[in-house]
DNA sequence: CGCTTCATTGAGATATGTCAATCAGAGTGG
DNA sequence: CCACTCTGATTGACATATCTCAATGAAGCG
């Protein structure tokens, strides 16, 4: 048993970010460039920092002894990630496309000032809401999920960009390449999104109801 | 943003488990005594405490707005349930079978000694753990893995009690009533397990190894 | 133009869901 | 004691959704 504020002293005893100080390393202000799928931590990782991302976007995910990759979490703007239990990474952590994070705090006294217990409860929260998704039997219901959560992440903007590959994306909802794709098409061909981009992953939404329909 | 202390007062400024004050109710040493299947809490309600397991089971779960269970987490001796983001509960709890219950802490000035951020993380790693789980695509790893779970709560003993039925572990593990039974028939026929029991929940290890090769 | 990468589509195999029947044990009432 | 019922678990037969394997398509790049 340790006290929250014990933790954070010793999480924070030295400059966290080093391994990003190279061309695409930290500026001044302390934020660290990405490019896509750079790495950020690897399991088996001394745990120096949490971050913030300020923009882009962050696939957290293990490997299962059998070598599937699962993806536990994508964090995009504003959220926080690589706060663990010990003092040892259980996850990686890599950026989906260019992205840029903040370490966060490198002082060990302006880190009091982080609320911990918020962005713990926070991760919490979504990690059980993603165990109702995955229990969703159908892939359709499961990618009309997914599609939702990025769209919440953009309330305003009438089309965005999802950043991340089907395969990224099968591997967060337990699904397959082809499954998702032809959950996509499934969407696109009930005028529920429309897809656009070389790569198909700019979603307009057309029918925000029939969406949300699907994922109650 | 609030601080975790700020927190702790907000949630503990009147006496936890007023409910349970009928004939099953409080003793003066402040543990809860349940019967099977009673409620500790719903969804929709003031979050007033947290609680640590002293005997039995609890299990936390949600109801899909389709009116599936979708049960969350077990809770057994020592684990902590009932911390949550906001003030509102967001799941239900209920005793698995006859269980005793501590409401932690009334004072809200001896709540600072728990470490809620522990409680937090740990909570959290298992829920990721669990979406490890859930997207294993066999019925049999999951049921295996389930097995697994309930086992390493007592190292010691040769054989445990499950304690929750099969629809209990259905609504756990996203499959059916069916699948979970015919799992369990599988693990059997292999010689991995024994069941005993007028209700077959009664579980001894026969092969450790080959259970713990179907969980990876 | 060939090559690469990523997405899509098709055909067949398989695991799980669905629906229905059966079984085992405990309790109840005659 | 025996028939009856009730509950929870198991088993069977069939339907179906997803996985697997393979081919194709579309865009970028040397």
């Amino acid at each position: 048993m340790f006290q929250s504020h014990v933790v954070v002293k010793q999480k924070f005893l030295t400059f966290p970010g080093l391994r990003h100080a190279g061309p695409c390393g930290a500026s001044k202000d302390s934020t660290i460039k990405l490019e896509a799928d750079q790495t950020i931590y690897s399991e088996g990782e001394h745990a120096l920092a949490i971050y913030q991302v300020e923009a882009g976007a962050v696939r957290i995910y293990r490997l299962t002894a059998s070598g599937h990759r699962h993806i536990l979490s994508f964090c995009s703007k504003g959220e926080w990630f690589g706060l663990e239990k010990g003092h040892v990474r259980t996850d990686f952590a890599e950026a989906v496309c260019e992205t840029r994070i903040r370490p966060f705090p490198a002082d060990p006294d302006a880190v009091i000032s982080i609320d911990l217990l918020n962005i713990a409860l926070t991760n919490l929260a979504k990690a059980q809401d993603r165990q109702l998704v995955m229990t969703e039997q159908s892939a359709l219901k499961r990618v009309a999920a997914f599609v939702q959560e990025m769209a919440e992440r953009r309330p305003e903007e009438p089309e965005f960009d999802m950043m991340m590959s089907r395969s990224d994306i099968a591997d967060y909802l337990g699904l397959t390449i082809e499954t998702v794709a032809r959950s996509f098409t499934k969407l696109r061909d009930r005028h529920i999104i429309r897809l656009n981009g070389k790569l198909q992953r700019s979603v307009r939404l057309l029918d925000r109801g029939a969406l949300r329909a699907l994922t109650i």
